[in-house]
DNA sequence: GAGGCTTCATTAAC
DNA sequence: CGTTAATGAAGCCT
């Protein structure tokens, strides 16, 4: 047996593995895929809520195409209610509607497609006549600082314009209606932070790449955000004391910038956002939101107190100022003024990973109110003043379950319900856990673990072979690097090796590549990067979850198997033994809607109305043997996506090059070279809500939890 | 690899 | 109504 064995053999060596069959399987991941053309539009979304983020559903097996009905029907059914959204959600294909379109000033509302497709970005021409006028329109009703933010973008337009085709001209994003600008829905809000996180990601490559890094971008996420508030592409910009709706307790973020465009706190900067409230004496200012995040010299270490210190005097970690006393105004006021009152504040905590210093996340961590302040000397002799916060009870974890993983990462046995550190037995570079703080069931099924995909017989690639002459490592922008000229020019990853835009294929370098392992366009072929469990769901047999924050373009896995024929696959899925099984031959998403959008001016589209089908296509099942991929649970708001990945083709037996002894190594034999494998990528990651662990329909990856941002997740 | 420095966006307040 | 000041983070540079 060339293989790591499941749970279960380590202390059972005579363990019958007839069992496999006897079990019937927990789920089926099955790929995203469009809408056949004969189906309705959004299949998915109805009734369960609109799923506006584009990125293609995986199918709820009772809801998928005609004909996929007869084998889905017998799986396991997607929790019907377990998906529903608040009824009082806007669909965002509504915004084609007339009374949302009125809010476009290019009267472009003919179809609910069209509009739908305005609302993500407008035209995406250039600065033309037409796109000016609609800039100039949509000034009406927009505050003095938005107007002024309009103008300046309409500089940048111009000059981007005028000058190098390749810069971004986002400038003509089209902002949202004035009714979801200014109250949001869930909807709303994981579209506000899906576009966000594509435009930020288009602006990092292009930063990246050489030819750009002379130019206007620095700090994609400010650019980024800076381009959505201009257009009014924001969301909750109503300001408001308590919960914000759309987002909820446990929601994550990456960036400050993603707190203003959902409107969960407005300042870009300051730590403390406060409004104005006019009462029958006299107009007073209450605190809305604070974000603690260790620049000050903050108490955070309890999950329910918090003590806060107010702004300002130069007192902040990295300021350069002399340390002065700290002034009773603006937002310390506002907190004394809250505190009197005995008003709500939302608190965000700002989160350290002390295994990885350099990713900080924030936290949605629920309503507070202020117990007590007082004013007390700092180091520097200086007077702060201090505000001793307290969470209101009753409120669902945020962030001590981010406390709890941190304990758990430095001691995995006191992570509560553990039956294995590591199911992997070691053959993958980090350890994935298995957990059950459910029931007593003390595992899954046994099943042989395998780093990759497994090809069982020879296969006819037909594919051109390509590798590059970059030595050390291929860099951004370098178009002499042949592996980055088939990827279109652009790298398909940010330096720090986020997926940057679903495209049909992604062209990695190859074994043939002399560029080092370490090469930025290796990104999927380096293992697990995040740390996972295996948790025993409520209702959904066994998950997938994360103990990380997963940053949506995050790669994840690949999905491995055992490559299966198309025969024996149709003969199976007729005796229900279909489940397991990843049929990449079935075409995906065209519209790409995760991707910034639209392109960037003179960007070729070309290459994405062509050919989607990827070169061979293959049916791999996990049943038997596969990775931490077999326990994805299927949703139809799912949080990760499935993105073709080729290494380069040729030089024998380069999959081996997975160096780990206890791993499945592929048997050569079969006359296995490289073969393209497939890989999952995340999409996920901006607002996911952290779950203790209860495994409810949504509570299912650790770090996400909802329809835009889990990484994993059971359903 | 740690720490300092620079730059940037928003909005209340003037 | 236009302008300014206050605020802090992220990533680069040293």
């Amino acid at each position: 047996m060339d293989g790591v064995s499941g749970p279960g053999t380590q202390s059972q060596p005579s363990f019958d593995k007839s069992r496999v069959l006897d079990v019937k399987p927990l789920r089926t991941l099955v790929p995203m895929f469009p809408n056949p053309p004969q189906a309705p539009p959004f299949v998915c979304s109805s009734p369960f809520g609109p799923f506006p983020s584009g990125f293609t559903p995986f199918y709820p097996f009772s809801m998928g195409p005609p004909g996929s009905q007869t084998a889905g029907e017998a799986r396991n059914q997607d929790g019907a209610a377990g998906y529903a959204t608040p009824a009082a959600a806007v669909p965002l294909r509504s915004f084609g509607t007339p009374q949302m379109g009125a809010h476009f000033s290019n009267g472009d509302t003919g179809s609910s497609m069209e509009a739908s497709r305005d609302i993500n970005f407008g035209d995406g021409g250039v600065g033309t006549a037409s796109g000016s006028k609609k800039r100039a329109a949509s000034t009406k009703g927009l505050s003095p600082a938005e107007a002024a933010a309009q103008r300046k973008a309409r500089k940048i337009a111009n000059a981007a314009a005028s000058g190098d085709i390749r810069k971004p001209n986002l400038a003509n994003v089209v902002g949202l209606p004035q009714v979801q600008r200014e109250d949001g829905n869930r909807e709303v809000v994981n579209y506000v932070i899906m576009k966000f996180d594509g435009v930020r990601r288009r602006l990092s490559q292009l930063e990246d790449s050489k030819e750009a890094s002379t130019g206007l971008i620095k700090r994609a996420d400010l650019k980024a955000g800076n381009i959505l508030m201009t257009a009014g592409f924001r969301t909750n910009s109503r300001k408001r004391i308590g919960a914000v709706p759309g987002l909820d307790i446990g929601d994550i973020f990456f960036f400050r910038m993603e707190l203003c465009v959902v409107g969960l706190h407005a300042p870009s900067m300051a730590g403390i956002d406060y409004m104005t409230v006019k009462t029958d004496a006299e107009d007073e200012p209450l605190a809305v939101s604070i974000v603690s995040s260790g620049g000050y010299d903050d108490d955070a270490e309890d999950q329910d107190v918090l003590v806060y210190t107010g702004q300002g005097g130069g007192n902040y970690n990295n300021s350069g100022k002399a340390a002065s006393d700290q002034k009773l105004e603006r937002g310390n006021l506002a907190l004394e003024k809250s505190s009197r009152r005995g008003n709500q504040i939302r608190v965000i905590r700002g989160i350290r990973d002390t295994s990885n210093p350099s990713i900080k996340i924030y936290v949605y961590d629920g309503l507070y109110t202020i117990q007590e302040s007082w004013i007390e000397k700092a180091k520097s002799g200086a007077n702060l003043f201090k505000y001793r916060m307290v969470r209101l009870p009753g409120q669902s974890p945020g962030f001590g379950v981010w406390q709890s993983i941190l304990k758990w990462k430095e001691s995995v046995s006191s992570r509560p319900g553990l039956i294995l550190p590591d199911l992997t037995s070691g053959a993958e570079s980090l350890p994935v856990s298995l957990v059950n703080d459910f029931d007593n069931e003390k595992g899954p099924p046994y099943f042989t673990y395998l780093r990759s995909v497994k090809y069982t017989k020879s296969l006819n690639l037909s594919e051109p072979t390509y590798g590059c002459n970059c030595h050390s490592a291929c860099a951004a922008g370098d178009l002499n690097c042949s592996c980055i000229r088939k990827n279109g020019g652009d790298f398909p990853y940010t330096t720090n090796g986020v997926f940057v835009s679903r495209k049909p294929l992604v062209y990695e370098c190859g074994p043939s590549c002399p560029c080092f392992p370490n090469c930025k366009n290796r990104v999927s072929q380096s293992g697990l990067k995040v740390r996972l469990e295996v948790f025993k769901t409520k209702d959904k047999g066994w998950g997938l979850r994360s103990w990380d924050a997963i940053r949506s373009g995050t790669f994840i896995c690949e999905y491995a198997g055992e490559v299966i024929d198309k025969t024996k696959y149709d003969r199976d899925e007729s005796s229900d033994g279909g489940d397991y099984v990843f049929d990449t031959s079935r075409e995906f998403d065209k519209s790409f809607k995760w991707n910034y959008d639209p392109p960037l001016v003179g960007e070729d589209t070309a290459e994405l109305s062509e050919d989607y089908d990827i070169p061979t296509p293959l049916i791999i099942s996990a049943k038997d043997s596969g990775n931490v991929s077999r326990f994805m649970n299927h949703s139809c708001s799912p949080t990760v996506f499935w993105q073709p990945i080729v290494p380069k083709v040729g030089g024998s037996g380069a999959i081996v090059a997975h160096q780990n002894a206890k791993a499945i190594s592929v048997d050569t034999s079969y006359g296995v070279n490289c073969r393209h494998s497939l890989r999952l990528l995340v999409e996920m990651a901006v607002t996911g809500k952290v779950s203790s662990g209860g495994a409810s329909h949504e509570a299912v990856g650790l770090l996400v939890g909802s329809s835009v941002a889990w990484g994993v997740y059971d359903g």
